[in-house]
Parts: structure tokens; C-alpha cells; sequence
DNA sequence: ATTTAATATCGTAATATTGCTATATTACTT
DNA sequence: AAGTAATATAGCAATATTACGATATTAAAT
């Protein structure tokens, strides 16, 4: 077959693995930072920084922006992107969780 | 092209979307939840109760493994596995860093 | 030695992801 | 109104991931 069977498994599950999907493309990662450094970046200047393609950066930006974590103003023609300051606290909320929660079982 | 290009990318912009992956799926999410649970499991019970195949869930337990998350130990013909402790709590504190290290520039 | 039971690996099919070029959309400028 | 500049989307090719059944491996039990 070939399909994540997410019907099978907890809705927390589900949840987490989409939140950690966020994170487990370097080229996300590396956009986050970059945004964490400039407060309020251009598609442009971030795939500049990060050396893929406008479209490519732009992709991963939806992919980022589908999550929450992203505020987004245009400003003329071009869009500012900045990190959602109390999504990102929220995310950091939910793999803190995950991490304590299943500590507090195993040990 | 179609691969993630790695090689333009820092090593720790790599190194974390490496371990966002491992999380990143809801079995591996579900077997690191049951795995906390019952401290040292079958694979055949882990199987069992997040309901795939046996081989499907050795291979999740392979990649959980491979990134260092896992103890296993024989006994008889029997594996039984759990949580590296020390390993979690690394995992924790690398999303915890990336997390306030974001913050700390873009607030 | 053979059987049995538990886990791991191989091979494969289906789907998802990544990245690109080309093109569309959007909003300002002249 | 036409041109320009920035971003988004469509379409596509290459690779990665997910899951399975079949089989190999391993170690105990008979």
C-alpha cells in the first residue's frame, strides 16, 4: 500500500506527527530561523538566504503558514512574514508536553 | 529534481529537521507513547495495540532506534525495548533550544 | 537436530515530498 | 491602460516514505 493509516491512530497522535512535519525539512527550518532573525521577511530575500528557488521558498512558506505559525502583511507589492509569536509558544507548549508526559511514564 | 538538498543548508538546520522526522509520523508518535507506558515492550504487543504489521512496526522501531531514542534487550527470543532516558531528555532539550532561540530574536 | 516463537530484513506497490520551470495573480507605477 | 515587480500556483520529474507479505535470522524448547 504506501499510506500513513492515520484512521488507526489517536487524534493526539496525528497532531503531533503533523506539528513535527513542520520541522523535519531543513529548508523550514532554516526559513524559520532566518524570519526569527529579520522580523518580517520577503519570499525573496528568504530563498536568497537559503538558496532554493522563489517557488520553492513560497511552497514551504504555505507549508509553514497551514500550520499557524506564521503572521503575513503585504505591504505594496511585497509580503512581510513574521513568526506568530503565541502560535510558536503554543507549538513549543505541545512537544514540551509530549516530551514530560511521556517521561513521567517510562521513568 | 525531487531530493531535499541538505548540503545547502547548516548543520544544525539538518541535524534538527532529522529529529523533527522521527516524530513525524503518528506510529512512531503512538509507539513512543505505548513504549513509555508499559517500560519494556514486545514488538508483537506494540504491533498489537497501535494495530500494524509486525514488520511495519520493526521498522518504526528501527528508525526510533536509529536516532538513539531506544534501549532493547534479548531475553530468550523476545526483545524487549524502551526509552533511552538520557537520549529523550537530549531530544527534549534540542527542540527546546530551537524553540527559545526563535523566540529569543524574532520578540 | 528439529521445531517453535519472536524479531528483522527483503522486495514491492502505492502515495507523499521536494524542487524546479513556466505561468498566473496581485498591486503598484508610469 | 500598460508595464513592472513580488508572490503564488500548476505541472512535472526524481526521490523518499509507508505499509505489506514473504522470508531470513535468532534463540529457546522439545
Amino acid at each position: 500500500m504506501g499510506v500513513t493509516k492515520r484512521h488507526i491512530h489517536s487524534m493526539r497522535a496525528n497532531q503531533m506527527a503533523d506539528l513535527a512535519k513542520v520541522l523535519s525539512n531543513p529548508a523550514r527550518v532554516a526559513i524559520l530561523e532566518y524570519i526569527g532573525d529579520c522580523d518580517g521577511c520577503l519570499c525573496q530575500d528568504i530563498a536568497e538566504k537559503i538558496r532554493l528557488s522563489q517557488p520553492t521558498t513560497s511552497q514551504h512558506l504555505q507549508v509553514i503558514r497551514k500550520a499557524g505559525l506564521l503572521k503575513s502583511q503585504f505591504k505594496g507589492k511585497a509580503q512581510y512574514y513574521s513568526i506568530d509569536v503565541r502560535k510558536w509558544e503554543q507549538l513549543q507548549q505541545h512537544f514540551q508536553d509530549f516530551f514530560e508526559a511521556t517521561k513521567a511514564k517510562c521513568c
